[in-house]
DNA sequence: CGCCGACTTGACACCAATCAAGATAAGTGG
DNA sequence: CCACTTATCTTGATTGGTGTCAAGTCGGCG
């Protein structure tokens, strides 16, 4: 739906995630709604693949959908090729999320890894027959679409930005905020993609990136400890930068 | 879900929609997928609000959400305010389209009406009540979102074109094909939106959706007979061009 | 120590935002 | 029916940010 169903949480839900998908890292997430036993189940018609390097493929755009995939550790791109080569990446997933979006039995974005992986495969036969029998599974599956949703509507503003320090700011807190990529002692971020990735989620020049993060580093926003290790002194600071509240030095 | 379920469209799925909401005007809609009878069962919980002009709000960010819409006939928008007074389209939304989407029982979004519509208002907890009643009907909410997020999707790559000229192409062949605003004997787009709805969903300046508008007439692409009334001699020139595809005069 | 990949920085051209002015269309009152 | 008014759209001139191409730097690894 354009917008979705959602709303209250529902509520006597846990967070727990062992069985299935490793969930439970990271701060507590919105739409880790499953409970152990929904977990069960998922993971009973599921199958476990271990994917150790980075940018291998998982499906491709076009071809055909017979699995929908759960991410259980390690980061996955989501991307989409124009009709000129460029790549705009949809979205990085973490832990807990569920990818193979398709349309009319077609992958319609194709997915890689990012870094090492486990990836929860689940034929889709199977979990139509699931969702059937199991109406609350199925009403935190829409949830989780729902905040999918969201996710995807938050991209729309990030890529509408005009400027492009305002857009890797937004990553960045969002990157902080979420999955467990911030060290809190030491106030850094540990990127795990590379300056392309950030430029084509970020629909900019990998170049742009590299000029971005020096007009955050010169407003005492960020430092680069290394290329993917980064300094946030304060991470409201940031973040208020990031949605369009001047932050002077 | 990041990606979703959705995949094959159920079979034996009608694509009547007298009672509940008129979907069924336009070509054919892949996330128009409920029965009669499930759209009686929706009807039942819903109460008709008729506004007979545009830019009336539905709801606005941050309120109380009480609620799911549908909409019957109209156009909607959907839209955010950055903290600097901007504001960010992220769809506008036709007949049989749901909206409210919600997160801790707040709206994210603000909706208004862009012309006369006709909304369908659903109260959130007999809503699920009835979806956990209904799991087909759910399952069918499920692919409708899916197909929603495909579409939020979508609009993260137009608005990751770095020219105005293919966005508003993107946008313009987007409302030829899906919505029945295309007069195939004429040719001819009826744009429901003004200028700085458009703008506010490309996320350009109005002066640069005119701008745009000039060079696809420069291209023959389009011409303009009114400022919303656009002829279009050839839609697969416009969506070649839209997708990448370089469109010599 | 030197190679290699990844990242950064510089120079230039181009596109879009902005501010300002002009044109078009629709609605109102004489 | 016409003049006037207003809202909307278009066009122009200027400025700044970004893409591109190219060169330079950093860091890891053999």
């Amino acid at each position: 739906m354009q917008q979705g169903i959602a709303s209250p949480v529902p509520e006597g839900i846990s967070v727990r995630a062992r069985p299935f998908s490793a969930v439970s890292d990271g701060p507590t997430r919105i739409h880790n709604v499953l409970t152990r036993q929904e977990q069960k189940a998922l993971s009973d018609i599921s199958t476990v693949l271990e994917l150790s390097r980075g940018r291998t493929p998982i499906f491709s755009e076009g071809s055909k959908a017979e699995f929908l995939y759960a991410l259980g550790s390690g980061v996955v791109r989501i991307y989409r090729h124009t009709r000129r080569g460029e790549r705009q990446i949809l979205a990085f997933l973490f832990p807990g999320d569920l990818f193979g979006l398709a349309e009319d039995g077609r992958y319609v974005n194709s997915a890689e890894t990012v870094t090492e992986t486990t990836v929860y495969r689940l034929p889709l036969r199977q979990l139509r027959r699931l969702l059937l029998r199991e109406p609350l599974l199925q009403l935190h599956l829409l949830i989780k679409a729902a905040h999918d949703l969201r996710t995807a509507q938050r991209q729309i503003i990030i890529v509408g930005q005009q400027q492009s320090d305002r857009r890797l700011a937004c990553l960045l807190a969002d990157l902080c905020q979420s999955h467990g990529l911030f060290d809190d002692a030491e106030r850094t971020l540990r990127l795990p993609m590379l300056r392309p990735d950030i430029a084509d989620y970020l629909a900019v020049s990998a170049e742009s990136v590299s000029r971005a993060f020096g007009r955050l580093e010169r407003k005492n926003l960020v430092r680069r400890l290394s290329a993917t290790l980064i300094e946030i002194p304060s991470l409201s600071r940031l973040a208020r930068f990031a949605q369009g509240n001047d932050a002077g030095g």
